[in-house]
DNA sequence: ATCGATAAATGGATTGCGTCTAAGAATACT
DNA sequence: AGTATTCTTAGACGCAATCCATTTATCGAT
C-alpha cells in the first residue's frame, strides 16, 4: 500500500516496456514471426524475465481482459443461485465497465497486418470458454438443466467478447465497451434464427 | 474409388492403430504425461509418421468432429443468405447426424481420469469458435448486425458442442447426438436468463 | 524380370514455447 | 556490516510441430 515496496531488488523492467516492445514487433514482423526472445531483446531484458511478467506470449495481449475475467469467475462462483439472471448481468457489466484494453485493441484493429486473425480468434475463444464455464456452473446451480445451461452460458459469454470486438473494430474511440455490452444484452432479447420463429 | 490404391507404398499403420495406442496411454498416464513419441512407440511406428495421420496430439481425439465441422463450414459458406435460420438448422443437424465419435466420447467420459478437463474444455472452445465464425459470417450476409450475429452464432455453435458433451456424459449409449441436438434447439427457444424476462 | 513413377515411412535436424533451478545482484531493515 | 527479501539472469530441459532428404514398398509398363 505504501509507495516504496518494503524490501528486495526493485523491478528493472516494467510490464509496459515489454508490452510495447511486443506490439512494435507484432506490427513490424507479425505475431508468429516474433519470438519471445525477440521481444525481450528489444526490451533489453533476458528471456527468462519475460515469464516473470507474462505467462505466455499471447498473454501480452490478453492479460487485461484475463484479470477481469478472473474476478468475474470468482464473483460468479460466489453466487449461490441466480434464477432470473440479475446477478449475471451485474457481474458481466462490472467486467466490461471502464474497460479499455490498450494492447488488445491495437491487435484487434491491426489483426490482419499482424497476421493475427487466426490467433486472435482462438485466444478469444479460450477466454469466452473460461467465462462460459463459470456461467454454466451458476446456471446449473440455479436449476437449469445442463444442456440448456451450456447454451445460455455460451450466449452471455459471447456477448462479452462480441462487445469487446465490436468496440475495438469501431475505432475504439466511439462509445465504451460497456455501451457495446448493453447493446449486446438488448440483442440477446431478440435473437434472430430462433426456432421459436418457425 | 477403387478398392486398391493405384500406386505407391501401402500404408503400414492405420489411423486407428495410433488412436488406440494414444487412448490407452491417455488412460494409463494421462494426456499431458503422454508424449507423441510415447504414442508412436506403442503403435510401433516412427514419431514422424504420427503427423502423417494427425495434425496434432489433440487431433487424435477431435479429428472426427473436425471433419464434420469442416464440411459444415463449407456448406455454410455456400449459402448466400438465410433469413429465418432454416438452412442453419439443416446444416447443423447434418453435422451431428449419426455422429458417434469413438475416441472423443471415451476422452470426455474419462476426462478427469485422463487429466483432460482443461484440455478438453479448451479444445472444445476452439471447435465451437470455428463453427461460430462460419455461422456469424452467414448471419451478417443475412443482414444481421455484426454484434448480434456473433452472439446468435455463438449460441448455435454452443448448441452443437453441448449436444456432443451431453451425449458423451450420458453414457454415450442412450440416444444419439442428433437427439441431443434436437433438445438443444428446443432449449434455445426458451432460454432462461433472457433480458426480456425483466 | 527390370525399370521408373508414385506414395508412404523414416531419421534427423531445427525452431520455439514454456518450465525449472541455481546463482547473482539490488534494495531495505537492523 | 550483516541479513532477509525480491528481482534478474543464464542455462538447461522436455516437448510439440515443421521440414527435408533418404529409404522402402508397391504399382504399371516395357
Amino acid at each position: 500500500m505504501s509507495s516504496t515496496s518494503r524490501a528486495g531488488r526493485p523491478k528493472a523492467s516494467s510490464r509496459e516496456t515489454l508490452a510495447e516492445a511486443a506490439c512494435e514487433l507484432f506490427l513490424e514482423r507479425g505475431y508468429d514471426a516474433t519470438s519471445v526472445a525477440d521481444i525481450t531483446q528489444r526490451a533489453g531484458v533476458s528471456r527468462s524475465s519475460f515469464f516473470n511478467y507474462f505467462s505466455s506470449k499471447s498473454d501480452v495481449l490478453w492479460s487485461g481482459l484475463d484479470e477481469r475475467i478472473t474476478t468475474a469467475v470468482d464473483d460468479l462462483a460466489a453466487v449461490p443461485h441466480d434464477r432470473d439472471g440479475t446477478e449475471v448481468r451485474h457481474i458481466l457489466s462490472a467486467l466490461v465497465a471502464d474497460f479499455a484494453p490498450d494492447s488488445l485493441a491495437l491487435a484487434m484493429t491491426n489483426s490482419s497486418a499482424m497476421g493475427l486473425d487466426d490467433e486472435l480468434e482462438q485466444d478469444a475463444a479460450l477466454r469466452q470458454a473460461r467465462l462460459a464455464a463459470a456461467l454454466a456452473d451458476l446456471a446449473r446451480r440455479s436449476g437449469v438443466v445442463s444442456l440448456t445451461a451450456d447454451i445460455a452460458a455460451a450466449t452471455w459469454a459471447a456477448a462479452v467478447l462480441a462487445a469487446v470486438r465490436a468496440w475495438a473494430e469501431s475505432g475504439a474511440g466511439r462509445g465504451s465497451v460497456g455501451d457495446r455490452f448493453a447493446e449486446a444484452v438488448r440483442a440477446i432479447a431478440r435473437l434472430p434464427w430462433s426456432p421459436s420463429a418457425i
